[in-house]
DNA sequence: TCTTGACCTTACAGTTACTGGAAGGCCCAT
DNA sequence: ATGGGCCTTCCAGTAACTGTAAGGTCAAGA
């Protein structure tokens, strides 16, 4: 198979899967004229890579996913980490988020969105209201240069 | 004020405030020997920057904001606008975490998580389960080169 | 006066996971 | 030989910073 056709058959853009072969996820042969030949086993790998970024697994953890799936004697504890771990940053994103939402939802409801300058959400932002940003409790950013 | 103290005032890192001044968000003066000087105005400028980025606005949506803040003959209907698109984002988002986190949580449940190497996290991953990623209606990647 | 240390400066590279585009080679049909 | 559709590489750009190096400035203390 060209890459063309594993793009298709896997739902990645070819240049995804190029990206992959960069990174050294998939290694296809190659043909004498250069293109790429992927094998079943390639294909395999490129829908489980694109399943797993579906659900939001980094690279780095789609790395370790496929090392552990390549390894028949792995522990099925340590894949379950992998999917706590990842589990608990999305809990965590959406937390985020939802606190965004709850403030914003307050503004914008505040809001009369006329044709007058007088404005709750500016005000917000611009300090003058308390409660203006919620704190999710978790660092946005940490120390300094 | 010095770089150090409006970064202290604001919350914001001197490295994110110098960044915003390459951006001109900011454009604060300098001294003599080259040091950034901030106004109270540049100050507050940075503190509603901080807020809405905590909002979740991008930083073309808070050069947006904060045009619409200094213009006294805005609509706040302006405003909300930005709002109301920025709450659709966000809501987009959480959408997507939480049919990630449904999908990942019933293969977390299925698997044992012992020392066999039978896991259905990989088996899901791996396509062998029906139901393997969830579609939620929006595009991943758009058109190829 | 010299030094120490905290502050400030710039510039460049790295992060994440791609995406876009240019410039060109390969292959098949007309 | 020409057109179109594939394929190749390489470079640059995205978002919003962050890290690091190399060095200038300033106030306090020995």
């Amino acid at each position: 198979m060209n890459i063309g056709d594993v793009a298709r058959k896997s739902g990645l853009p070819a240049k995804t899967i190029r990206y992959y072969e960069d990174i050294e996820l998939v290694t296809p042969k190659r043909e004498a004229n250069g293109y790429r030949v992927f094998s079943d086993a390639d294909l395999h790998k490129l829908t489980f890579l694109a399943r797993a970024r579906a659900l939001g697994f980094t690279i780095e953890d789609c790395r370790t996913l496929l090392a552990l799936y390549e390894d028949e004697t792995r522990a099925s504890a340590e894949v379950k980490n992998v999917a706590r771990r990842h589990l608990s940053e999305i809990e965590a994103k959406i937390a985020d988020l939802q606190a965004m939402h709850a403030t914003l939802t307050r503004l914008y409801e505040e809001c009369a969105g006329d044709h007058r300058p007088d404005c709750p959400i500016l005000e917000g932002l611009s300090g003058d209201g308390d409660n203006a940003t919620p704190d999710t409790g978790h660092d946005t950013h940490k120390g300094e240069g």
